[in-house]
DNA sequence: TATCTGTATTACTAATTATAATACAGATAA
DNA sequence: TTATCTGTATTATAATTAGTAATACAGATA
C-alpha cells in the first residue's frame, strides 16, 4: 500500500489518509483481515505526526472500516454495525454527484460509461474480484 | 424548488443550500437560464442570514453553476470555463465512493443497480430529460 | 426618492487541523 | 524482569478556517 499525501493542498492529512486506506480496501489491495502499519510505524513513514496518523484510524474505526486491537494494532475488518448510515448517507453523496455530472452536461449514457470507466479503473488496481 | 434546511444537523447551512440547488439543477428542476431568488428573499423564507445565502451562491458562481448579475439577481448558468477543475476532482470523489460501497460489502451488480435506481430517482424528480 | 439587486466590511464565536510532549495500559518477546 | 512493541488518553499550543451575523455601500431600476 503506497501513500503518499499532499502536504501544500487543502485537503487535511488525516482525511487523505483515511481515503488511501479507504481506496485501498474498496480495491481490495487491502483485504479483509489484512494489518495496517501501526501509527508510530506510519507516522514516521509519512513525516506526519502519530497523532494525525491515529485521527485517521479511529475514524476509519468509528465508519466501521478496521478494527483496532491493542496488542495487535489495526487490521481491515468492514462491519456494518459500526457505521448503521450506510447505505442512506452514501446514497445521498452518489446521488448529489450523479446531478453534479449531469449539470455539467454529461447525459445519461455518458454518465454510465463514466461509472463503467472508474469501475474498472478501480478494480483493476486490486486483485480478482 | 422547496429546499428545507437542517437546522440541528451538522452540515453547514450554506452547504445544504448549496447541495438542494445542484440537485435541483442536476435533476433539471431548475432549468438553464432559470432565475433564482434574491439573496434576501431566500434568506428570509428559509430563515438565516442573507450572507450564509451569498455564500452558497458564491459558491455556485465560482463552481461554474449560475452566474450573478447585479442587476437581475442570480440565474442558472452552467460554464465550464468556470470550473476547471472538472472532471478529474469530480471522478476522484466518485471513484471514492464507489470504493466505498464495494468496501462495504456491495458487488459490480450490485453497485451497478444501485448507480441506476440513483440516477432514475433522480431524474424523475425533474422534467422529461 | 424609494426600493430592489449583490457585496464588501467587520465582527465574533466556535471548531478544525496539526503538532508535540508525555504518560499510561496492556501485551509480547528477549 | 526488562525492554519493547501496540493503541490511546491527556494536555498544550498555534494557526487557520468555518460559520453566521449585522451593517453599510454601490449600482441599477421604477
Amino acid at each position: 500500500m503506497l501513500i503518499s499525501l499532499d502536504m501544500t493542498g487543502e485537503e487535511p492529512l488525516y482525511l487523505q489518509l483515511r481515503n488511501a486506506i479507504v481506496l485501498a480496501i474498496g480495491s481490495k489491495s487491502l483485504q479483509e483481515g489484512e494489518g495496517l502499519p501501526s501509527v508510530r510505524q506510519l507516522a514516521e513513514d509519512l513525516g506526519i505526526n502519530a497523532m494525525t496518523v491515529n485521527k485517521a484510524y479511529t475514524l476509519l474505526k468509528d465508519q466501521g472500516f478496521i478494527e483496532i486491537d491493542r496488542r495487535q494494532g489495526a487490521k481491515v475488518m468492514v462491519t456494518r454495525e459500526a457505521y448503521p448510515h450506510f447505505p442512506e448517507r452514501w446514497q445521498e453523496q452518489f446521488t448529489l454527484l450523479i446531478a453534479e455530472g449531469h449539470a455539467r452536461g454529461l447525459g445519461r449514457e455518458e454518465l454510465l460509461e463514466m461509472y463503467e470507466t472508474l469501475c474498472n479503473n478501480l478494480f483493476e488496481k486490486g486483485g480478482t474480484d
